[in-house]
DNA sequence: GTCTATAAGCTGATAGAC
DNA sequence: GTCTATCAGCTTATAGAC
């Protein structure tokens, strides 16, 4: 791993014309009419995120869509553009939103009720682009190619120390967490039922969509309740959690 | 990764000797004397946790212990029985430890405490291990010939299961919460403490050992207070947290 | 745009010389 | 116990016919 030289050469004559088709990857309606480009994404999305991108191969995605692995190569360049443009939309918008709420003009903990809400329901809604951000980290960490990658997660860190640090400032928050375990933990424990919430109920749900034993609410709920009784100051556990005004600030992604 | 029947015989004829050098694993002192065998199953353990199994190959096991890939298979069958060697008794002695704080005659709150510390204890000693299980739990999951390791994490489940029920029925938990999510929860919040407290420092500490940021003591504590706040009924949380008697709880291993 | 055919190299595993 | 040499099958990627 160490070694890693796989060059990904996205040098110059096949570059992608269409980048934008990538953003059509959650937007495509399920029915029929969908360009073969984004219907590739779309099984190297599901490919990816199910086995990694390493343990993928240009064969089980070509397989999915019906063509053989060398046509691949007429709509990418390599196996790495693939990856490219399932990602980088994500990332971006990821790291937007998440600055934006933290710079937001209201109290600290209704920034991290946002924070919170929006990340829980952003990788639940494009959890398949998440996991493969979370699975082949290593890969991403390990290949400059990708390093707006980790910078993203890094300028995430940045604003939900922000947050932090306003909330302990105003006393709303204990002063004595650990800012870095925190934002760790909370951020592992999202992306882990973000996961969870999408793919293992695999093992119990049998008919239709309706009888998911959790809704991404009562989640959601669980998930304010476990953070916030872990950083507010003791006085403060009995005052109702901000949701409403945590779900409009989140919903500003536009 | 559906149609994945890579079989690994384990048949007859040359099926490990002394499996129990296994042990020798963690035990072993780094001074030169320590047997083929074992240096293998070392490195093999080392590029399991860092590159997943299906990703390292056996030319790589080889080059780190010096030998070449073929005169591996005069030590073990397969790629699979080394790693069956790595997990096996970790995976015992987990379920093992367990289950027996689980049904220990004291109160649930400082079962639950031992259990923290035990699980987090045990993931950060035998750190490696554990990341092969978590990283590569879709391999196991997906293969016949390890659904011990599978198992054993279903027996984990309900042992937590039990301490909370427990808990709730003496009143010192939250009725409310979800044991479910709870546990899933509590449970890769440990594992990703373990993982970033062994291997995420790499981008921090330079000289020894004692310049650590943390020390396992203060990531225990912090998990320790973050769990009971969540979990604890709101006019327990002034209480002292038993962090001695779990401790002493969770160090019967033996 | 998809096909056939193929390159160059890696994979886990084997046989037999030493 | 390690070596050399090799297998059959897989990998990403390419060239050119249709």
């Amino acid at each position: 791993m160490a070694e890693d030289t796989k060059q990904a050469r996205l040098s110059g004559a096949k570059t992608a014309p269409k980048a934008a088709a990538a953003q059509q990857l959650k937007a495509a309606p399920k029915t029929g009419k969908i360009d073969r480009r984004t219907r590739i994404l779309q099984a190297a999305t599901h490919r990816f995120a199910e086995c990694g991108f390493d343990f993928t191969t240009v064969r089980q995605i070509a397989d999915d869509v019906g063509i053989l692995s060398g046509s691949l190569y007429h709509h990418f360049a390599t196996k790495d553009e693939m990856l490219h443009e399932i990602v980088r939309g994500a990332v971006q918008q990821l790291r937007g939103t998440v600055k934006r709420i933290a710079a937001a003009p209201v109290s600290a903990e209704r920034r991290l009720v946002a924070l919170v809400l929006f990340e829980l329901d952003e990788m639940t809604r494009n959890q398949q682009v998440h996991a493969i951000l979370t699975n082949s980290r290593r890969f991403f960490r390990g290949n400059p190619e990708f390093a707006y990658v980790v910078e993203a997660k890094k300028e995430n860190f940045y604003a939900w120390k922000r947050v932090l640090k306003d909330g302990i400032d105003a006393r709303l928050f204990k002063p004595e967490i650990d800012p870095f375990l925190t934002i760790l933990t909370i951020s592992r424990m999202l992306n882990t039922a973000a996961d969870w919430y999408r793919n293992e109920d695999v093992y119990v749900s049998g008919s239709g969509e309706s009888d998911k034993p959790y809704t991404l609410d009562k989640v959601k709920d669980f998930h304010l309740d476990f953070i916030l009784n872990a950083i507010r100051l003791p006085s403060r556990t009995a005052e109702p959690i901000p949701r409403q005004d945590g779900e409009a600030l989140a919903s500003i992604t536009a």
